[in-house]
DNA sequence: CTTTACCTTCCCCTCGGGGGAAGCCTTACA
DNA sequence: TGTAAGGCTTCCCCCGAGGGGAAGGTAAAG
């Protein structure tokens, strides 16, 4: 099939799909004559795993190794395992990160009045005053 | 003084102050004869006002608006206040969005056994096996 | 035969700078 | 006096993960 057609069903833009194209990720066979993308099930499928690994946070290259290990029939669940509780890991720090931020925004905005005078709680914490 | 000092007083880069001097957000007089940038006490208190400002996820843009109203004056708290809100919203989002995403990993994992057998329930949920 | 809807490659844009080259300025030291 | 070091300048390319759009080829339908 053709790209726009393998997008549709990945649920991913045409642009994103050649991306991955062109990137290695996920390689169809190209008509030698009008130089079209042609699509088959299998890698579709790829497209499929790869949309769901990205929404999952995973970055373009550790996409490239879950589809590796995803391939491989014989690989342990262990590596797999690994960098989940990893990702996991690091959505916990910048949840952290996150929280601490919006604690210390709630202080300040609760601090300032937020009316016509120019006293301002935020602005004074921000220029260190 | 010269762009090393004013970048080591206000915790940042060469780099990054140059880029603010670049893009307008903080300016410099600048030497006609050496071309060095000549930052005075108050372009370093921006410079601080900016990296800190930068700390609480605020974008380039948005502190350049809030930098606007720090040197106004008579600007009405109510404006900061409201960037403020906004940006706590913001923050909101995302970490419903990542403890979400923590959610859905964390069953993921606990699902999987992680040894040396490669059937993997992570895997499966990826491909929609 | 022409329109329409695909597809291709190619190049520039995002955001917030980082890395490094080539070249100028000033100071310190042999 | 030379030179080495450490500042500074501009200029250009790089990151992630594609998006936007131009210019041009192709296929199907009217």
């Amino acid at each position: 099939m053709q790209i726009g057609e393998a997008a549709r069903r990945a649920g991913l833009t045409v642009k994103t799909v050649r991306y991955y194209a062109n990137i290695g990720m996920v390689t169809p066979r190209q008509d030698a004559v009008t130089g079209y993308r042609d699509y088959g099930e299998g890698d579709v499928a790829k497209l499929q795993f790869v949309g769901k690994a990205r929404k999952f946070d995973f970055s373009v290259e550790e996409c490239r190794e879950l589809l590796g290990l995803y391939e491989d029939r014989n690989r342990p669940s262990r590596e797999v395992k690994a960098m989940t509780l990893k990702k996991i890991d690091e959505i916990d720090a910048r949840l952290a990160e996150l929280q601490s931020l919006k604690d210390e925004l709630t202080g300040l905005a609760s601090a300032c009045d937020g009316d016509h005078r120019p006293d301002c709680p935020i602005l004074n914490a921000l220029s260190g005053k």
